[in-house]
Parts: structure tokens; sequence; C-alpha cells
DNA sequence: TTCGCCTGTGAAAATCCTGTGAACGCAGGC
DNA sequence: GCCTGCGTTCACAGGATTTTCACAGGCGAA
């Protein structure tokens, strides 16, 4: 599965040598990398958007254990590689159990980091890849990736930027229950606060949009304990007949649907 | 949620030495482990359904990077760790580009061994989610984890979350008898308080939800002193073709049955 | 068979979860 | 600066779910 994505990379460490040598390498390849002088508060992290985050434990000092444990546990997406000097089998148990993906040691060949980062990095790329795929149609809704927009007809639902990202979320994922935690993790970029009720109000908006341009359509079902469900279900007469899958969901449907993560 | 599920590993080593070490570990910390001799054709490694593989290059000899790479990719779910003698850099970057997940040198600590298996295990686990999720069937049930329900043909047993998971453990555990001090443990996730009824109901709730929607089948048994089993039995005739094996978990199920949990 | 436990059951009580409306803060545009 | 749109947070109400209880029926051992 050598999806040569590239790969958004930061790197904190103040060892001038390594660095050049590796960012050399890593532009030549196509990656996107990012140097930092110091640790940066995770909420930082998030903004970047990365893939994977290099980093030399001597550069954080002290704090360095609290600060990946924080990083690692608001950023479950994110890879995170340490590459630093000696250390103790201890320590690096510590590490990996904080939930450190690999660690390396220094010195190191940036070749092996490198291929290090992209066995890490090696799993779903947070969407957006692929803009310009055709729209999504779901029952009478039209989804478009390509203008962040979806549409009944040729009326606008008005959807805001985080309103069409839950939305397609949810369509991506078709007869799939979503917890909460995923969809926020998804659509938000990082872990979701406990007691953050988000996603719920977000949902809200949703549902009234989409009731507003087409009424006569359920589209998101509430799974009490857990999370929600898209399933386009027109609710006119008598016949359930609506949901996109006659019955709740037959095999092909399961196959088909998350076909676009299973192939890696 | 189960974050620290136990894990499935094979070990493809000849060094008794270290294999005897690391297996005493690994069954301390409850995971389902199984020795190999040698290189093992893919086919079979899918049968096993393991969480990862730690195989030293030695012992495959020749075809090890041929085998290497035709076990990553017909097993994109599988956590491959290669631990082995000495190695060059680009050793190393061959594999890790070929698929293997991490690269350990030999000799190394178990307890390092294990935490890398973890944070292996742990990012597939991520990345996989809830895409893979087979149905899992049982007499006339189809219990699918992506949904947090169960099914008899195309009819939903409408159970809550709680019922569900309790459901899914006694199922997953197809066949033995779970005390019910480990099944609240399980699927509480905290212990039991002495004289907490719990369990019985959800038990309750569950066969009355099963017996409304499959009756005719009786799913889970009593324990008297003990705790449940689940066990699809037919009752309408000849009992014989009762319990459910034409069904898909099968052998390997059986044999690996979660013997952390059982200690207890 | 009798006597302690254990388990099955029904229903009340306690909790937790979701829907909803509205206030708040922030940033960009005028 | 002021206004407007957007995302976040709060508090409350109505339900759904889980826990707790008390009692009845079973099971096993003496």
């Amino acid at each position: 599965m050598n999806s040569q994505q590239t790969i958004r990379l930061a790197v904190i460490d103040d060892d001038s040598g390594f660095v050049t040598v590796l960012s050399k390498r890593t532009e030549g390849a196509g990656w996107q990398q990012r140097v930092l002088s110091g640790a940066i508060p995770p909420e930082e992290l998030v903004a970047m958007k990365l893939n994977a985050l290099l980093v030399d434990l001597a550069v954080l000092g002290d704090e360095a254990w609290d600060y990946l444990g924080r990083v690692c546990e608001m950023l479950p997406d994110l890879g995170v590689i340490v590459c630093t000097g000696r250390s103790t089998v201890a320590q690096r148990v510590r590490g990996l159990r904080l939930g450190v993906d690999d660690w390396i040691g220094k010195p190191c060949h940036p070749e092996e980091a490198m291929a290090r980062i992209e066995a890490v990095s090696r799993r779903r790329r947070r969407s957006r890849a692929e803009v310009d795929s055709s729209p999504l149609v779901v029952g009478e809704l039209q989804i478009r990736a390509d203008q962040f927009q979806a549409f009944v007809g040729t009326g606008s639902l008005d959807l805001t930027r985080r309103e069409f990202e839950l939305l397609q979320l949810l369509a991506d994922a078709k007869g799939q229950v979503l917890e909460r935690e995923a969809i926020y993790q998804r659509v938000w970029g990082y872990a979701m606060a406990h007691g953050d009720r988000s996603v719920d109000v977000f949902i809200r908006k949703l549902r009234q949009k989409l009731e507003k341009r087409s009424p006569g359509w359920r589209y998101i079902h509430t799974h009490f304990g857990v999370g929600y469900r898209f399933d386009p279900e027109s609710t006119a007469r008598g016949g359930a007949g609506a949901t996109s899958e006659g019955a709740i969901a037959s095999d092909d449907d399961s196959q088909v649907v998350h076909s676009s993560f299973t192939v890696a």
C-alpha cells in the first residue's frame, strides 16, 4: 500500500545539522514540513493539521513527558515519533505507553527517520484529498465537496463550513452509526472534551436546514447513548421503502459504503 | 469502550530464550499469543485474526522480503514488527517501505518489544476503527458492531447500548461460561459492587428481546452459581442440529477463548 | 425434604442523554 | 467602531435508560 500521499510534518528539534539534512530530503520527497524551535501548545498543533510530529525530547526539558502525554491525548490521529539521544528501555517504554508511535535513537539516518514517519502515517489521511470527486447524491440531497455546499434541486442549504463538514462525514459513512467522539475527532480535528455538546448543536442546525429544504425526508437518526447515523428516509407515506437500503443494511451496502477507507 | 483490548499476537522466531521470556510477559498481560516456528502462508495468518505479528527475519531466510511484502499486502490491518539481529539502515528502510510497522534490533528488552507491539496495534486499531467489522453471525442472529445493534433477518432487536455490549461480549466468548464479575468488569468498565444485580437484569432484557425476534432459539444459558454462557440452540425439534456451528466464528474462536478473563 | 443461597421478574426510583432556545465571544466586513 | 455571521457554552425540559428493591421460584447440599 504505498500510497505516496504528501505528509505534513512538524519537527521539534534544535539540532540544526540533523534538521537541515532531514529537511532537504523531505522537501525532495514533496513533504510539507515545518521546524519548531520548542514545545508548542497542542492547540496550535491542531491548527497545523499535521500527519506527524518528530520531536527531540532534549528540547522539551522537564515537561517532556507531560507534553507528550497531552499531545498524544489531544491528537490521537497525529503520528508522534520521538527522535532523541541516549535513552533507557524504561524511558522508551514509558513514551510508547504514553501514546508515542515510534522512538528512534540519535544519531540516526534521515532516510530511516523518514521511513519510520511514513510507516506511522500510513493510515487514513484526513479526506479532503479528493475535492474534485463527483457530487454525492443521497435522498433528494446533493452534496458537493467542490463547493462545500449541499443542494436540493437547485436550492442551496446555506451550510456553514462546519455544518458542511459534519454532513459530509455523516453521509460518507452512510448507514453507519458514528459516535460523538469519533465525529468530533474527525470534524474538529482533536479530542472532544468531556461534556462538549457542539456535535449535538450542529446536528440540530443540520436537521433544521435539511428539514427546511427537504421536508418529507429524515436524514439523521439518533442512536441513544451512542451517536448519530445518516440514512435518508422518506417519511411520505406508508412504505418505509425509503431508506436507501431497503433493509437496515443489505450486505452489499456495508461493503460498498466504506470502500473509500478500506482501500488504503 | 475497550481501549485496551487484549492483543492477539503471533511470533515467528526460533530464539527459544527470547520467545520464552516474551511469552511469560504477554501471558501475564492477558494477551493471546501463538508461537510459530517458521514462515506461514499469509492465508493462515488471516484465519488467526491477529492484531500483530512479531517476526525474526533470520527465520525466514532468503524469502524474507518477499514474504514480508506479501503479508503486508494481504493483511493491511495486521501490525507487523520485525525483531531481528544486526541490520543496516538500508534493510530497515526497505522493510518499513514494504509495509512493516516497526523494526527492532536484537537483543531487545521484551518490555520494549511489547510496548512497540502495543503502539503499533493502537495505531492500527484507530485507523481501522469501525471500518472492518464484518457482522458476527450466530444462530439466526446477526451482530453488527458498526451499528451497535443486532438483527434477525431485517428486524432490529432495538438493543440499548449496554444491552448490545453485553450481547457482544457474550457472543464473542461463545461457548464459554463467563462469571458475573468478569462480565461486569468488561461491560461496565469497573469492578462490580457486592450484591449488584445489574448483570442479571440485563440478561433478562436481552433474553426478552431475543425471544421476541427469534423465538425457537435459546441463546443465553445460566450456569448456577457461576455465570452465563452464550450458545445458540434451536429449541425446535430433535435438538441436535442445535448449537450453531454452521455460523461464522468457529474454531479459532474456541481455542483462544479469552483466557485472560476466565481467570479473574 | 428442608434450609440456605441463587436467579428470574416486575416495577419504582434515580440517572443519564438528547433536543432546544438563547446568551456570549470572536473575527471579518462595512 | 459597529454590525453580522459563526461557533461555543449554558441551562432546562422531556424522555430513555440504568439501577435498585422486594419478592417469588429454583437449585443444591445436608
